[in-house]
DNA sequence: TAGATTGTTAATCGATTAACAATC
DNA sequence: TAGATTGTTAATCGATTAACAATC
């Protein structure tokens, strides 16, 4: 176990590793090598060794990992070895998309709250939770312990918001709305907005069509 | 205008760029510094500066970057100058919620096809689009100049429907599903998983619990 | 034992940032 | 002209990959 810095992109492979590694739990599979992982996640072995090395030596030479083991391991490192508890702001229809993923949502992640603006969606029920109004966020987020908030709400709302879930303590946000949200450095903020990768996608289509570069402003 | 490789990193970057110009240009802002860039969007003024340098001169020293004409330059860099189609798989909850943002998708995106699996959603109307049947994926895709993939079908019918997108020579896919999809080289994949998102997240909620390393199994 | 595979060091590769001459 | 800001080179920083001794 070192204590160097872990860096953004090792943490974000986590999760990855850990879905394969629950389906190979599934399929009873007791061991697992890095360079099967490699080959199914489409990542260098020795990259996997690597990262799974920053947080301690689970893996048996000549052997590989034990599924189990390091499923147990990941989920320690990811603090899901507790439940984390999920606020949801934005009961529009993406949000009300997401929050039918709870139930994918093993792995003790839950959404136990969900807030909208609009007075004639306050009260009613989703997914057996009640909207509540946003005024009541900072309250509701305190007192239920509630550590990560996804924010659903339109574009021009989400700062408001964000600053509200900093003021409760909230300890990172997953950020649906084209913004760039300021907050303090402690809180962790993921930007989820898929408008932005559908555009950097589009980015990588001429393949198909010829790259054609011509001077639109030659006659000068 | 080098023909340097371009780095994913720079791509992810100009949609940012483009969408703060939009707010400029919207707000009558004639020129704007990589400085003022910089600090709106959290990035270093440099690093701007050179993301745009490597496609061409768009600025002037001494005064900045016109507003419009870096606008219309990234338009044309992410080839958003000419409409983009885009098809949907899975009209699911979040299929549905994402066909929603249509109105959003300005700058020349558009979803122009959705597909189902489920029978008794196939010929209903979803944002004014007929729902089709995924047998007919591959023709659709085909006869409508359909570019880019958006995958939101479950888990397990992912690899099949992004074979079918390939096989109808689509350019770029943005998965939804919690898998790694295996395509042809040539064909982009983003992973837009967002479970995978909220699990990395967890990672750095430790700060206020103490990070408590008791050995659990000490008694052996 | 022989074969396999880890953990780790060193080498490589790539991306970010600083610095500054050029110039509006 | 003086001040501001670009485009670009060089320096730095960080992440990925190769290679291999250790060892199951």
């Amino acid at each position: 176990m070192k204590s160097e810095k872990i860096s953004d992109a090792v943490v974000r492979r986590l999760p990855v590793y850990l879905r394969f590694l629950n389906e190979l739990s599934r399929r009873e599979v007791p061991t697992v090598s890095s360079q099967e992982l490699g080959q199914k996640l489409d990542l260098n072995p020795a990259q996997i060794r690597k990262d799974l090395a920053y947080f301690g030596d689970f893996g048996r030479k000549g052997i590989g990992y034990d599924v189990s083991y390091l499923i147990e391991k990941i989920r320690q490192i990811l603090n899901l070895d507790q439940q984390i508890n999920v606020a949801l702001i934005g009961a529009g229809n993406l949000g009300q998309a997401l929050s039918n993923y709870n139930a994918y949502l093993k792995d003790n992640m839950k959404i136990v709250a969900v807030f909208d603006a609009s007075p004639h969606k306050i009260g009613t029920q989703i997914n057996n939770i009640t909207i509540q109004p946003i005024d009541e966020l900072v309250d509701t987020v305190r007192s239920n312990n509630i550590r990560i908030g996804i924010i659903t709400v339109p574009d021009v709302e989400a700062q408001r918001v964000a600053d509200q879930l900093v003021a409760a303590g909230i300890g990172a946000i997953l950020n649906f709305a084209p913004t760039i949200l300021k907050v303090p450095s402690e809180v962790r903020v993921h930007a989820a907005d898929f408008t932005t990768d559908l555009m950097s996608l589009a980015y990588y289509l001429d393949a198909g069509k010829e790259h054609t570069e011509h001077d639109a402003k030659m006659a000068d």
